[in-house]
DNA sequence: AGTCTCCATAAATTTAAATTATCCGAATAA
DNA sequence: TTATTCGGATAATTTAAATTTATGGAGACT
């Protein structure tokens, strides 16, 4: 790796002279002295081996090969300008990649309007959504392919530790009815009402479904008992089959919201049972936060924390 | 003007440690301590207000702002590189532009061999031959159009003083008759013989004219006797007139080699008359000499010194 | 000629960078 | 697990570089 024969310092002075035609004045406008000019040049002379300036007369010229390394050295420094704003603009949040990861649930349901809103405050850096498995968003995070992620499972024993984990709300998972179902009318249901119901639930391997079977479960109710009409792999085919009353099912608030208002679809009460589970932010603190992520997490988190009060479009 | 926030080293270390994936690799690739390159770095960061790498195993792992700078300090060094490269090829003169002033007489029957025989040496140097009259190509040099001329006449006094002036060869001025000239049979001419001739000269503003009636008139001749039949301004055309029988001249003997050898035209030998005039090289000493100029100077006009001995072609 | 401006040079100072030596933490191996 | 190694950070010292102050000289303008 061969040694440079100049510094960008030398480059800057050779430019000012270019531009002054004169030591002195380069000097002063550098803020410098004049010999700091001369030696500079004469090393810059002496490691090139060219003459750049003839200093004839009062002016200072420049020679062919002093012409000729002016050229690169505009460009240069015209890079070295770029990098600089270029740097400055991702500090600014003017640039640059927010690389999110979510769950199905928090991907399809929340992460849209909290990315709208990021998007309004900073147009200019570009957000990228990456929805996954629990497991597979907490080794992304751990690895540094994502910046944060907002998780509903559990992680694996490993990456719990090395990862900062953050309780960032209460994701409600309600149990919802066909409207027309005779159970709907009722003020609050039993747990044992929940025998007679069909389920319409997403598949065993799913971190929702797994939440909801142990919420169940710790409540003191024999998943075993509870009938499941089918498992889909899709929340919108869930709340598809449970508008078309096939079923109830469990699932987050978040996702069925304006089914709610529209009353196409009904949420049930449950005496002394809550199915309720935490959502986690994760990020990774072994590693470099940008500016990007910390603004997400600091600013725009905190506005979607609560789920029960209706959230505005941005 | 603003500083610049980082310097050609600390991007170089960067590219090591970005194609390394180590500090460590990368102070060994530049010659250097590993603390020398961490603390570059750290300066490096400190100065950006970003975080270029994730130290966190066993690699070092660039961030999206390393990313980011990376793709700029690329560029730069390249840059760098390439400059480099354009002024090694100028110091081998593998490129640049040599100027050479000369009158018309050298410019139309010498430079171009000389020229040639550069090219054929140094064939990425480019070279331009300006044609002036003694006075302007004087001028040209003084203030650096043109790096180095050969000429014939007399400079103005303040350029004679402010030039180099080297005497650089003998040009003779023959007497050149049509060879069917009755007095081209004679073995020695007489001064007064000229009184017999008719003269096809050059205008009277030439600088190779002025030189000629100078000689004439030292010599003793009265030069208003000198029958001038016509005066042209070209040689070329002066060599047709007396080819053609029009009269007799004084032309430079590199102008009519050609003429001699193949016998078209006639010189004729004068007792105790030497019609010649020395070619002087001129040069700007207060300014930058191109290595170009200098390697002309060195290693090709002296190949050309002698105009007597018959000249290869290049 | 005299003065002014501009650049070069020398010596001294200040500033920056590199090195040596040591510590700390994480990954690897026993 | 513990021991070892590897890579990086840190502190103190040395070394090197760049800057400044002071001064001299050459050309340009009056």
């Amino acid at each position: 790796m061969p040694e440079l024969p100049f510094t960008l310092d030398q480059l800057r002075i050779l430019k000012a002279i270019a531009a002054q035609g004169s030591f002195k004045k380069a000097a002063d406008l550098l803020y410098v002295t004049q010999p700091a000019v001369s030696l500079q040049i004469q090393n810059l002379e002496k490691q090139l081996e060219i003459t750049i300036f003839d200093r004839g007369g009062r002016k200072a010229l420049l020679t062919e090969a002093g012409r000729l390394l002016l050229e690169y050295c505009e460009r240069i420094l015209n890079q070295c300008d770029e990098a600089c704003k270029a740097i400055e603009d991702l500090n600014s949040l003017k640039g640059g990649t927010l690389v999110i990861g979510a769950s199905q649930t928090t991907g399809t349901y929340l992460m849209p309007r909290m990315i709208g809103l990021f998007r309004q405050k900073y147009p200019e850096v570009s957000v990228q959504l990456q929805v996954h498995s629990t497991r597979r968003t907490g080794w992304s995070v751990a690895n540094g392919q994502i910046d944060l992620a907002i998780i509903g499972g559990q992680l694996p024993g490993d990456l719990e530790n090395l990862l900062q984990v953050i309780p960032y709300a209460t994701d409600e998972l309600a149990l919802v009815l066909p409207s027309k179902h005779p159970l709907s009318n009722k003020k609050e249901l039993l747990k044992e009402d929940l025998y007679k119901l069909n389920f319409v639930t997403l598949d065993s391997q799913s971190t929702t479904r797994k939440v909801v079977d142990k919420l169940l479960k710790d409540s003191g109710l024999d998943i075993q008992r509870l009938k499941i009409e089918m498992e889909l792999n899709s929340l919108e085919a869930i709340k598809n089959a449970v508008q078309s009353g096939l079923g109830a099912s469990f699932l987050p608030v978040v996702s069925i919201e304006r089914e709610l208002a529209a009353g196409t679809i009904h949420k049930a009460f449950i005496a002394d049972l809550e199915v309720k589970r935490e959502l986690k932010l994760i990020t990774n603190p072994s590693r470099y936060t940008s500016r990007a992520s910390e603004v997400f997490k600091k600013n725009i988190l905190p506005q979607f924390a609560s789920f029960e009060s209706p959230l505005r479009e941005p």
